[in-house]
DNA sequence: GCCAACGTTGGC
DNA sequence: GCCAACGTTGGC
């Protein structure tokens, strides 16, 4: 399984309101090469939910439980109908030069969200994608940069 | 609020 | 196809 870091705003959508919807669409994703991360997630990878310019901290672990569709948020998406058809209505989208979106469901939080500053502070972080990247949405973690992560924040669970 | 990084756009 | 101008993102 592969592991992402997904990054949002609070204040356009923060962790307490994954949480609370339990399941929801990862849309607005405007950039090609997020969306080609995007692609490559796999039903059951795992990625941390980070919160960009308020707070600059992982909050939370989600899990993807669908894989890429046509984001309905994008002008160019297709119906519904065809998103509800999974990754195959997935390609057609890009072949349309459309948007995608991905599922996701919140896992847990952080027991001690990981700041930025002690991601930066770690040598061992330093070529995260996160940090080299940092406007980069979508960014793809390593197994070894996860668990090192999950240590930082007192993960435990998976 | 400012600035750096980076992506996109448009003129040539 | 190059490059300057501009817009957006995100950290500080």
């Amino acid at each position: 399984m592969a592991y992402w870091l997904v990054k949002s705003e609070p204040d356009a959508f923060s962790w307490d309101q994954q949480v609370a919807n339990k399941v929801e669409p990862w849309t607005g994703v405007r950039n090609y090469q997020a969306r080609r991360n995007m692609m490559d997630m796999r039903l059951g990878d795992r990625a941390f939910f980070y919160h960009s310019n308020i707070g600059k901290e992982i909050v939370g672990v989600v899990e993807i439980v669908r894989e890429a569709y046509p984001d309905p948020t994008s002008g160019e998406s297709a119906s519904p109908e065809s998103a509800s058809a999974g990754s195959a209505s997935a390609k057609s989208a890009t072949k349309g030069g459309g948007w995608i979106c991905v599922d996701v469901r919140a896992v847990g939080p952080m027991p001690r969200p990981v700041t930025l500053a002690a991601i930066k502070a770690d040598p061992a972080l330093a070529d995260l994608a996160l940090v080299r990247q940092s406007r980069l949405s979508v960014v793809p973690v390593s197994d070894a940069h996860w668990a090192h992560l999950c240590r930082m924040g007192g993960w435990t669970a998976g």
